[in-house]
RNA sequence: UGGGUCAUCGCCAAGCGGUAAGGCACAGGACUUUGACUCCUGCAUUCGCUGGUUCGAAUCCAGCUGGCCCAGCCA
């Protein structure tokens, strides 16, 4: 076997490795807590990837579970779409998948058990009257009057809340901690509000519904996550965390483990950004392929393994960070290069005349569909002496060191034959409509001839024989040169060539077939996807997922 | 005189007191039926700054500077 590159551990690893050790935790359990309020993106598949990974490595066990304590913001729609896309990353879930309403009874208990430890209170302030009384990040906040209830009136008010004696926002459970302390967290923060609004689980079986922070420790705790890893913002939440699985009283606590956020250079994550982009027209819905959406990545062309692989190589700190979106384009090209077809694909379409090629003759040659992998096959691709070239692939005058056609010069048709370029018709506006050439048959491919070589390789497509198709060029959705945002209004700069549609495009006419997400590198032009949305039988559109690197600098 | 947290190459990121891994990007070169791929080569005498401890510090200590997060009855 090859020797494997060491990859050490990151330093959530390290911590586990220390929890198991020192018999803190006998199994690693972890979870990927969603609030089903909106579309996953790239960001979460981070997490996704992180806690899964972590279950498989330790042989533990991984949670999907559905924060869903707040129906003013969720809906059956985003569960859905959330539990396609986990599945799309190669998540298997479906033996534990939760919901955390399912734990509306048992949360309610626990508040009732704090009260009556009386370390929670009914407080009857006003949500205006709250922010007043918990101070400022610098100055410390004051005891609400309602703060010594009895564990009785508590119990009362608390039940009365309960059975929907009071009207929306008259009312809060609060835990009682330090209105002084500097973690504003930690200043009595609510543990249940009044919410008239039917969820999508429970209907209207409750109208009281818990806060994230009361919540989400007992979520983990009652399913028993050994390790609850969340991003950087909740760190001042750990301590809130912690007195919760302690006050409340679970036995073998889960524990709170921060990281950084994923952020991609040079994309648009921002919700309200991608809303007024939707709205504006200028994408057409969450998976717009320059999004980068979980379903926008998928549309595009991205692979699970790609985006596997992104993640094992970006790592994971504490360090706030942004990758390069350069890596992710690294890692697409990298997962599909021996995987899939390398197909000959003309997209700015000009004739090349073979003159002396015989009149109405077409051969079919057989061509390997990708000459590194063999196991791939082969295919049949029609030849004839009209065919079309790409136009930056032929030169009048050619600068120095371009090795493809221009007049007089010798070039392989890749997979054909040498081909020399004889000469080229212009319109009256001076442009290239025509080149001529003649072939020289004993160069065919495969045959083995090599009395002399060419420097460059150029591909093509049968006339005749050609598929039209639609293909779509993508880059930076936001303009990297003034930046992504504009710093005086907040709005987004938008780069005009974000979307280059190409409707001139011929293909080999193999692709006539192609399916909705099926992928194929166009050689030279890139990696290309089949659009799921706007391809029909007759209509074929190619998302340009990535273009591949190249050396060609022609100034030079 | 609020709390929390971070700081190692353009971008990620190892490093955990013994003398700066790796990947992306970039630059050269070889190879080539894709100017792709592949393969070589180069790319931090230095770890935000300043002191201190030590035979020895990116790693320990002190002070400073800078970034990010927190004042939802959101998560």
């Amino acid at each position: 076997m090859a020797e494997e590159t060491m990859i050490s551990k990151n330093f959530i690893e390290q911590e586990i490795d220390k929890d198991l050790r020192e018999g803190v935790y006998d199994k690693v359990v972890t979870r990927f807590p969603p609030e089903p309020n909106g579309y996953l993106h790239i960001g979460h598949a981070k997490s996704i990837l992180l806690n899964y990974g972590l279950a498989k490595e330790y042989g533990g066990t991984f949670h999907l579970r559905f924060d869903d304590t707040n129906p003013t913001k969720e809906k059956t729609e985003f569960v859905d779409s959330i539990k396609r896309d986990v599945a799309w990353l190669g998540v298997d879930f479906e033996e534990e998948l939760y919901f955390a309403s399912d734990y509306f009874d048992k949360m309610y208990e626990a508040a009732v058990t704090l009260i009556k430890k009386g370390k929670a209170y009914v407080c009857d302030l006003t949500p205006e009257e709250i922010r007043e009384y918990r101070g400022t990040l610098t100055q410390p906040g004051k005891d609400s009057p309602y703060r010594n209830r009895t564990v009785e009136e508590n119990l009362d008010l608390f039940e009365r809340m309960k059975n929907g004696e009071f009207e929306d926002g008259s009312k809060v459970l609060r835990a009682k901690i330090d209105m002084s302390a500097g973690n504003i967290n930690m200043r009595d923060p609510i543990l249940y509000r009044i919410a008239r609004m039917s969820h999508h689980n429970t209907g209207d079986n409750w109208c009281i519904y818990p806060m994230y922070d009361f919540a989400h420790p007992i979520e983990d705790a009652v399913e028993g996550i050994s390790h609850s890893i969340c991003t950087l913002e909740f760190e001042d939440h750990r301590p809130l965390y912690e007195w919760v699985v302690r006050e409340v009283g679970f036995e073998r606590p889960p524990r709170q483990i921060e990281f950084a956020k994923l952020y991609l250079t040079n994309v648009v994550t921002g919700k309200r950004y991608i809303k007024k982009l939707v709205e504006d027209g200028i994408v057409d819905g969450w998976d717009d392929p320059r999004l980068v959406s979980i379903s926008a990545l998928r549309r595009r062309g991205f692979t699970p393994e790609s985006i596997k692989m992104f993640m094992e190589l970006s790592g994971v700190s504490k360090a706030q960070s942004s990758s390069d979106y350069a890596m992710l384009e690294y890692c697409i090209r990298e997962d599909l290069k021996l995987k899939r077809p390398r197909m000959m694909a003309v997209l700015d379409p000009i004739k090349l005349v073979i003159d002396n090629y015989p009149q109405g003759q077409t051969e079919q040659l057989s061509v390997a569909n990708n000459m590194e992998n063999p196991e791939l096959g082969e295919r049949m691709v029609p030849f004839s002496g009209e065919l079309y070239i790409n136009r930056d692939d032929f030169m009048i005058e050619p600068p120095k060191k371009y090795f493809r056609l221009f007049p007089g010069n010798e070039v392989r048709l890749m997979n054909a034959y040498f081909v020399t370029c004889t000469g080229y018709e212009t319109d009256e506006d001076g442009n290239v409509t025509v080149v001529h050439a003649d072939y020289d048959p004993e160069t065919k491919s495969g045959s083995g001839f090599n009395a002399r070589k060419v420097k460059g390789t150029i591909h093509w497509v049968n006339a005749d024989t050609a598929v039209k198709a639609e293909v779509r060029l993508y880059e930076n959705i936001v303009d990297e040169e003034k930046g992504v945002y504009n710093k005086e209004d907040g709005s987004l700069n938008i780069n005009p060539d974000s979307l280059k549609v190409l409707t001139e495009c011929y293909l080999e006419p193999a692709l006539k077939d192609a399916k909705p997400y099926d992928s194929f590198q166009f050689v030279r032009q890139g990696f290309f996807c089949v659009d799921n949305k706007d391809s029909t039988s007759e209509h074929l559109v190619f998302n340009r997922i990535v273009s591949l690197k190249s050396s060609y600098k022609p100034n030079k």
